[in-house]
DNA sequence: GAGTGGTCTAGACCACTCG
DNA sequence: GAGTGGTCTAGACCACTCG
């Protein structure tokens, strides 16, 4: 549906000089045209200009300053949301063929752990989906998801072994709007070790997720697990525009061993 | 200089509204004031008032959408350019007393590595700094900066045990524009092993950083490693907004040991 | 139907960069 | 001094939400 409204323009002007850049018309370095240049070419105000350049630096793409024509940076790979919560997405925007097996499916009693990410009371009932995921047919990471029952009630009618859980959630309604996630290292447990085939305590990333519906509600908990060897994350950052992210140190932190 | 700069009207707004959430006046899952509301409040137009809520989306404190008052968002942590590349900005904004150690400071020829990082010629000189940094006296991380000669030489007359190398930096006018930072694991070396006093092939996270002028010049290039135990990395994401960060698999990914 | 935020127009002034 | 992007005004229309 939404793909069905015309575009704005605001977007069309964001999109051409994205596809510019990815097709390496605009090369890195490069000026872009400037904002009177591209009034002209959209028959368009000012706004809709400075809004696509609004988006494009929010995204990494370029660098602007007041006095001198915008420039193309360097890294051009960024995420979308989509990508951010869905491995099909993720994969398939790498180019590689996302595949999944289901470990098991279960509806219990949230454990504290669960319950205090959920938002809801410890017992209460939540659906659990364990899967291994794999790229072009290779084990790549283990994804356990839980979900609150409201949620939960709509996976009752999917076939986890078919592919995109997120893709069938969206279709049913489900108001994804922001996700919080956390990420840290662990040694891979007894259920990791199988699934991605290494030995248990292999260093794995660990990455938690949290997605809220508009109103703040949890819908989700998730838990994935990478090999650590296996995995780059990466990060582009323009002075001027902070990023939503942050690193801490844990508290435990005083705990020196060895 | 740009502290003295009086403040737009934008960032008044927008300071406003972070204040309320940070102080706690305005919390998760409440509404923001009407931009009605604001243009009053600050005797503004629209303009400015849109601004505002802009930059505090693209920070992941709050949520918009058609027809429905912005919301606020539960996760408050963002992080400042300034903590992206320092890590003395990035100690202090988690209250704690930063500390460095220096292993030592060297005038020396590139390696094929870092010559590729800063896109220099192998054997060009450059200026490197290995440091252990402490947050409140415990060892935390081992810093190594790489440097191009015209920046480097700048370190000359800097005492590398006495606080922030990249203020120092600023100051003396480097042009920091934008990072690009990917993280990855990686077990402790020796020298990584002596100064975080963990054993050899101790878990490390390890967070390359490259650091490029407005015309994408590359001025820095650095290596920072942390005992993965003792770290979290923690992303927000609102749903519409591309975040510049992206996971990707390296392409020795066929290669599965064990 | 009242209120809201998303989009857009057409203008203006300014700080800054660069030749 | 010409050109540029950053900021701001004062208006307009619209899609959408919610009671």
């Amino acid at each position: 549906m939404s793909t069905l409204r015309p575009p704005q323009q605001h977007e069309e002007i964001a999109e051409f000089i994205r596809q510019e850049i990815f097709s390496g018309h605009f090369k890195a370095g490069d000026p872009l045209p400037s904002e009177a240049e591209l009034c002209k070419q959209f028959d368009s105000s000012r706004g809709p200009v400075r809004q696509a350049m609004s988006t494009l630096r929010a995204e990494g793409l370029i660098s602007s300053g007041r006095g001198r024509r915008s420039i193309v940076l360097d890294n051009t790979r960024t995420e979308s949301f989509d990508a951010v919560f869905s491995v099909s997405a993720w994969l398939g925007a790498l180019g590689k063929e996302p595949g999944q097996r289901t470990l098991w499916v279960a509806r219990q009693p949230a454990s504290s752990e669960i319950a205090e990410a959920l938002e809801i009371t410890e017992g209460d009932p939540i659906f659990s989906v364990h899967r291994v995921r794999s790229a072009d047919g290779v084990p790549c990471l283990v994804e356990r998801m839980h979900f609150p029952s409201e949620v939960g009630r709509l996976i009752m009618d999917f076939d986890t072994d078919s592919g995109s859980l997120h893709r069938h959630l969206l279709r049913a309604g489900v108001d994804f709007n922001n996700v919080s996630r956390v990420l840290t290292a662990i040694p891979a447990n007894e259920e990791d070790a199988k699934a991605l085939k290494v030995e248990e305590g292999f260093p794995l990333f660990r990455m938690t997720l949290r997605s809220y519906t508009h109103a703040g509600e949890v819908i989700e908990y998730a838990d994935y697990r990478y090999r650590a060897d296996q995995i780059r994350l990466g990060m582009n950052n323009v002075r001027g525009s902070s990023s939503p992210l942050w690193v801490e140190i844990p508290d435990q932190w005083e705990d020196n061993p060895s």
